[in-house]
DNA sequence: CTGAAAGCGCTTACAG
DNA sequence: CTGAAAGCGCTTACAG
């Protein structure tokens, strides 16, 4: 900084004028200087900016999954581009962190609350770790992707409507004259297992044991779902699945089991993620509005950042009807 | 830092070097300090310490590809998530940076110069970007994942052995009594293109034009390709597909042509991938070591970050027999 | 083993 | 509009 000074004959304090967007700095000034930073190739150092500013201009995506399942999850990555994305747009770094055992989220704590970032964009499902509290403690600004169990009061929040997602499927089922109607959940510690159970009960009311089976969003445990599921129920005419993930194993133990989907079994799924069309019969399933889930993330943690006050953003989920209901 | 000091009735020289070590304290004092930093709660800022060490321990995570294709790609989840363990074992972050339109190396380019990072990982597919020129006209440590064409004098990088896997899997069609085995391939401006071709070529020498279709490693490219052998070489009777994913389109086009697989035809993936197993037949294919890689990428890069010189590291592949071939 | 002091490379009132 | 100067929070020879 003191050679592009030099060469541009003014002082360090107008070059750094310049660099932050050349207010009260004269035409020729500016002239010269930005003249000198090509000549000399000169570049910031931020570490030294944000020394002073205490703003890092990067924020955190913490990945706090205890099987780092998510990362199987094509629902993540769309989330992690978009939100890479959304940043870049503000001239944003993310730092990407794994919280998965309690070392990493030991180790995670310690990074975002040292100054490395501004604020952390939390992506997880299940809940219960300490991460949220150390974080609120240290007054970090924190945004979650989807209801933080526990936590909807004091943590901003960005999720879809999946209570409401759930009531349109089985009532889309029910419109295509299924009857018994089965219902494959996502973990109970998780707002998707929850509020997704929660809608198919709003529609159907009290329905007996055998026709919930609880799964973990994954596809395997999927597949055992269905199959005990055709075991408790073996009448049932439609299924639900918290997640297409989970829907894909269900459509292999139906197979497996001779049973034609969707002439026998209709199969609902959820998140429109990209194994819903990779699967055949490609998935009827509920979008989740991720891109515009993340886009509203970054919004909401810059705001955070800026000093506004916490705030829910709920999206719509939408019906999307493909072959297999 | 000055209220640790304080606390612990020490200078801040003292509880740097217990922060740092704490090597050259005497007992008492690194007892007081240690209780006086759990008392007030204090964390270093991590802006301070890089601006006097010059080092960030945090390298970036370059993602250059034009069409971000890898999103889609599971080898690329993979290799992130590899990453991130291995940087966190050493105790440094991850910075996830996207470079897929010009804008966007740009940024990347200024972030990965301003000494934000320590070095960069690159991973890409495509070559002839200006970024590895910028990055290594600045100087800055960077490792490549796969052989970067028209680089592989000046610069690190770590790389299954393409070839030798393209040999293993069309020796082991000949061996399964295959004669007109086809070929879809990678772009033929990506290592995996030209090397995994030169395998195949290795061991079949001249093949007729007819044979070879370039694909581009997306699914749906797979299926395409797979239609326009098929109607120029009706007669093959086994394929090797140069990814996973594409194996996966070019399954979904014999099904529709009513070839059975591998009765009919065999088919050869590579990589590996989650995909191999996810597509009924299961995939017969050859094993990238990615894990491995992604470790071996890492201790690479904090090599050359201490000053080391580049290497290149070429990891075996290996053949996995299931049930397409 | 320890403290005082210089310095890392910036930004930002302040005075002019 | 501009320069001189203080200060951001650390580390590290240096002297003791």
């Amino acid at each position: 900084m003191d050679d592009v000074a030099a060469v541009a004959g003014v002082s360090r304090g107008t070059v750094s004028r310049v660099l932050n967007g050349g207010h009260n700095v004269s035409k020729p000034a500016l002239d010269a200087v930005q003249r000198a930073i090509r000549k000399t190739g000169y570049v910031v150092n931020q570490h030294a900016r944000s020394l002073v500013t205490q703003r890092s201009h990067s924020v955190a995506f913490v990945l706090s999954e205890p099987q780092e399942r998510l990362f199987e999850d094509p629902n993540f990555h769309v989330l992690l581009r978009g939100c890479t994305q959304s940043l870049a747009e503000h001239d944003i770094t993310l730092v990407m962190t794994i919280a998965g055992t309690q070392e990493e989220r030991r180790r995670v704590s310690r990074f975002v609350t040292s100054g490395h970032v501004d604020g952390a964009l939390l992506v997880s499902t299940h809940m219960g770790s300490r991460l949220i509290d150390d974080l609120r403690g240290r007054g970090v600004p924190v945004v979650a992707c989807g209801r933080p169990l526990g936590h909807e009061r004091d943590l901003a929040y960005v999720a879809a409507d999946d209570r409401d997602g759930a009531r349109q499927m089985v009532q889309y089922l029910l419109s295509k004259g299924r009857r018994t109607i089965g219902m494959i959940t996502g973990p109970l510690d998780t707002p998707g297992g929850v509020d997704r159970l929660a809608g198919y009960r709003d529609v159907l009311g009290p329905v007996p044991d055998r026709l919930v089976v609880t799964g973990d969003y994954v596809r395997d445990r999927g597949e055992a779902a269905m199959e005990r599921l055709l075991s408790q129920a073996p009448d049932l005419d439609a299924v639900f699945v918290a997640s297409d993930l989970m829907a894909a194993g269900a459509l292999t133990a139906l197979r497996r089991a001779g049973r034609r989907v969707p002439d026998d079994v209709a199969i609902g799924g959820f998140d429109d993620s990209s194994m819903a069309t990779a699967v055949s019969p490609a998935l009827t399933t509920i979008r989740q509005p991720l891109t515009r889930i993340s886009a509203e993330m970054v919004r909401l943690l810059l705001a955070l950042i800026a000093g506004d006050p916490p705030a829910t953003v709920i999206l719509p989920t939408e019906l999307v009807v493909r072959d297999s209901a």
